[in-house]
RNA sequence: GCGGGCGUGGCGGAAUGGCAGACGCGCUGGACUUAGGAUCCAGUGCCGCAAGGCGUGGGGGUUCAACUCCCCCCGCCCGCACCA
């Protein structure tokens, strides 16, 4: 009885070989072509790998394998971002240290990656909880600090209530926290560390332009930054002198502005503000204050605001307008005051009508007879301006914009000034699990760093380390953390207790991977100018404006510090699509939906599991999980180990044109990581050569085209059939012989009037009118020219013919 | 509202402007089996006995030829959103 395909057998077997003999190690020369292909370095969770996590970790896989069969050299490694909130909490909930608790779950991670057949390079795994990795991660914040681009300031600033920290933007989402969908946001003043990525804005922007990523995440990038070109211009509060500076993207309609709204947040609410109006204000700002907690963010709510009972100066018309306040302009935005244009601007004018505040036009069509008390809305785009003195006649649209801008410059009433959406990136966080923030204050010299030769900064062991919710790390706790020395003149000294938030670690763990043991710096500038920058990045797309931002953010003041060559670290990025459960729904323990590696291999075996992983639809597309998947692989799988077993036979052409197709197919496919038809060329292979026969040589060439795919079948069959020869994952790619391509015959489709009507078998390169014969003569296409001239024929070679009748 | 994406059999999906539905799941029938949730073989877009006709969200257009290109519309998903 003859052996049947049972995974199970070899699968193991081979992980084990192939981690014995290190034979993915990385190759530390630089005599070759490099390829780095990097996966988002995951954060390893006490709930393990789920088959969704297979479906980023398997492509890039196969994509190294195949890569490294063609020749190059490749980097593959993998790392632990095991900081942070989830794996602190986690921590808390099982009662174990974090350090303890973290150390398990990459124990199962690595058990579940070595299960899925993964060629991980497992001597350069990094993980950024380790003092030896954290240890640069404060080099490099000493680093921005040194640059001017980390410094510490009082803000409102988000703060969750479930996580006890505060959070930086992106980390918040649509006023919930990210980590805890149902958890709203809350603001709270403090002062806290920012690192001030707004100086790169415009760099982070424009080299956008420079790097091989998806639309989808380019666009939020850009929507993120939000650059906006305008002006800056002053208003004066009459009486005071006050200026009010507000940003505009359409200084053009300043003659228009017939009001001003301040944030109620603004500091100069406060001076402004007639004793008649303060009751009404301080009540105004106070609801304004909740409602920013609990539903400031609805654009349906209507519009509301108070008088402050002061007047402004318009700059260029020296008219007297009211300030108001109003929760629609936002404080974080801008200068947080908007002069207001409520007949060109939709938000101005629901306001303007409900308060009865003059609307007045300074654009009209120019045969329009609009009058602003007839409007229903903020008029429409379009028309020249009016009741704008020297202005008027003039067109709307940039130019005019450009124009305008440039007399507010030339008389001194605004600036032309370009603004960001983005802020800095709120750093500090108020959690024992991260990476101690290296500063020390003291009374003499206030804000110290702690000197390079002083780190790292250890994060101690405590007992004690759940969040408080006072807004003070469980760090100030520990006297022994909190009391150290100024490095300036050594009196007595407090450590800074909040931690780094964890984005930190992983805004430059790419640079690690290529050197992951280096003592006395974080990275080799040789190495890494070879490895980087990420020839390939694959993971989801939910960090798009959070890890990927800061990253290429801190990759940016590398190469302005000289440390170096390259300004983009990730060069092409790809997203996997999201694995939903059987169900459609997301994968979760509470919906009891999850499917891992460990069941799927168990019944499939790994080969199984990874084929299906590629093949189930494109690549980057969500994607909901079929139990059955699998078993069509299986089924697959089983053939080739049928077919490699089965007695051998010569080659047909048909069978040297099939081989041939498919490895050029399968290189096009892999390279451009179409893994789904990958996998199809690999069945119709395997289904021409059990209908028309299989050579040793071919059946050879199989199992390479196969080894990046089902690594295990792949090297159980070629070291069964080649004992002495090593692992067919040391083996070159097999070339591609365009020679093989060509054939005798072709079939040509013969189309009357487009309709397909036949197809007959002709002698390749035959000429056209020998093809345009042999159609003629067939019944089924004479059945349809019956009675009909031919006037033209359409003729593409060896492929088509389409008779034109009429 | 702005931005990105998508709409093809029962399902996942495939098609440099050139045979729509590759490949697989499922289903139907058969073989082998004590048995099958194993394996193998055949069939499987819809209507029709057939010849043939109809089919890629809908409507127009370009073309000898359109899932593919252009215009309009409908629907779904994702991201951002009172951004001045």
């Amino acid at each position: 009885m003859a052996r049947k395909y049972q995974p199970k057998e070899f699968e193991a077997k081979w992980q084990r070989t192939w981690e014995e003999q290190q034979l993915y190690r990385t190759d530390d020369s630089f005599d070759r072509v490099k390829l780095y292909c990097l996966d988002f370095f995951p954060y390893p969770s006490g709930s393990g790998l789920s088959v969704g996590h297979g479906h980023n970790y398997i492509p890039t896989d196969v994509y190294s394998r195949f890569k490294r069969m063609q020749g190059f050299n490749v980097l593959h490694p993998m790392g632990w971002d095991a900081f942070g909130l989830p794996a602190e909490n986690e921590a808390i909930l099982r009662k174990v240290p974090p350090q303890v608790n973290t150390a398990k779950n990459i124990a199962n991670y690595k058990r579940q990656l070595a299960l899925m057949g993964l060629s991980y390079d497992w001597t350069k795994e990094i993980n950024s909880t380790d003092p030896g990795y954290y240890h640069w991660t404060q080099w490099f914040f000493l680093l921005l600090y040194h640059r001017g681009l980390a410094y510490r300031a009082v803000g409102s600033q988000w703060w969750c209530p479930e996580c006890k920290t505060i959070l930086a933007n992106e980390q918040v989402e649509n006023g919930f926290c990210w980590r805890h969908t149902t958890t709203r946001v809350q603001k709270k003043d403090l002062e806290q560390w920012y690192f001030k990525i707004t100086a790169y804005a415009d760099q982070l922007l424009n080299d956008l332009d420079t790097i091989d990523w998806p639309e989808r995440i380019v666009a939020m990038q850009r929507n993120w930054i939000g650059r906006s070109e305008g002006a800056e211009v002053t208003f004066t509060v009459e009486g005071s002198g006050d200026p009010i500076v507000v940003f505009t993207t359409r200084p053009d309609t300043l003659f228009g502005a017939t009001f001003m709204v301040l944030s109620p947040e603004h500091p100069l609410v406060e001076t402004i503000t007639t004793p008649e109006h303060s009751a009404e204000v301080s009540a105004y700002q106070e609801q304004a204050r909740v409602i920013s907690e609990i539903d400031r963010l609805s654009t349906e709510r209507e519009k509301t605001g108070v008088f402050t009972g002061a007047f402004a100066i318009n700059p260029v018309n020296d008219e007297r307008i009211p300030i108001w306040i109003a929760d629609y302009v936002l404080m974080g935005y801008g200068t947080g005051a908007i002069m207001a244009v409520p007949a060109h601007d939709q938000r101005d004018f629901e306001f303007a009508r409900k308060y009865g505040i003059e609307i007045r036009l300074v654009f009209m069509e120019p045969n329009s007879r609009l009058t602003a008390e007839q409007m229903t809305e903020a008029a429409a785009h379009g028309g020249t301006m009016i009741n704008s003195r020297q202005f008027d006649g003039f067109v709307e649209g940039p130019e005019t914009v450009d124009k305008f801008i440039s007399w507010l410059e030339a008389t001194g009433k605004g600036a032309r000034k370009v603004n960001y959406r983005v802020r800095d990136w709120l750093i500090s966080r108020q959690r024992y699990w991260g990476a101690p923030i290296p500063i020390v204050y003291c009374d003499q010299h206030g804000i110290v760093p702690v000197p390079e030769e002083q780190l790292p900064v250890v994060l101690p062991e405590i007992l004690d380390y759940e969040p408080s919710g006072t807004g003070r790390s469980p760090l100030a706790n520990v006297p022994e953390f909190v009391n150290t020395t100024c490095p300036i003149c050594g009196g007595p000294a407090r450590r800074e207790t909040d931690t780094m938030d964890g984005f930190a670690c992983s805004s430059w763990y790419f640079l690690r991977f290529p050197n992951p043991d280096l003592q006395d710096r974080p990275f080799d500038p040789d190495r890494a100018n070879y490895w980087l920058p990420v020839d390939v990045y694959v993971g989801g797309a939910e960090h798009a404006v959070m890890h990927l931002l800061y990253a290429r953010f801190w990759t940016k003041v590398m190469a302005d510090a000289g440390l170096v060559t390259f300004r983009e670290p990730f060069r092409k990025l790809r997203n996997q699509g999201m694995i939903y459960g059987a169900d459609g729904q997301k994968m979760s323990k509470s919906r009891g939906n999850v499917v891992t590696p460990d069941d799927v291999v168990e019944r499939y075996g790994a080969d199984a599991l990874r084929c299906y992983e590629l093949f189930m639809g494109p690549f980057e597309l969500d994607n909901a999980w079929d139990n059955d998947g699998p078993k069509g692989q299986f089924r697959f799988l089983n053939r080739v180990w049928e077919l490699a077993h089965a007695a051998r036979s010569e080659d047909s052409p048909e069978t040297l044109r099939l081989l041939h197709q498919t490895i050029h197919d399968l290189s096009e496919r892999f390279e451009d990581f179409r893994f789904n038809t990958a996998v199809a060329k690999l069945h119709e292979l395997v289904n021409g050569l059990e209908k028309n026969g299989c050579s040793d040589s071919t059946l050879d060439t199989l199992l390479l085209l196969l080894a990046p795919v089902a690594p295990h079948l792949a090297e159980e069959l070629w070291r069964e059939r080649h004992p002495s020869q090593g692992s067919v994952h040391t083996q070159a790619w097999p070339p591609f012989d365009p020679a093989r391509l060509q054939v005798e015959t072709c079939a040509v489709v013969v189309q009357v009037n487009g309709k397909l009507r036949d197809t007959i078998q002709v002698a390749m390169n035959l000429p056209q009118e020998e093809v345009e014969r042999l159609a003629r003569s067939s019944e089924r296409v004479q059945r349809f020219l019956d009675g009909k001239h031919v006037r033209k024929v359409i003729y593409v070679p060896n492929k088509l013919l389409n008779l034109v009748a009429g």
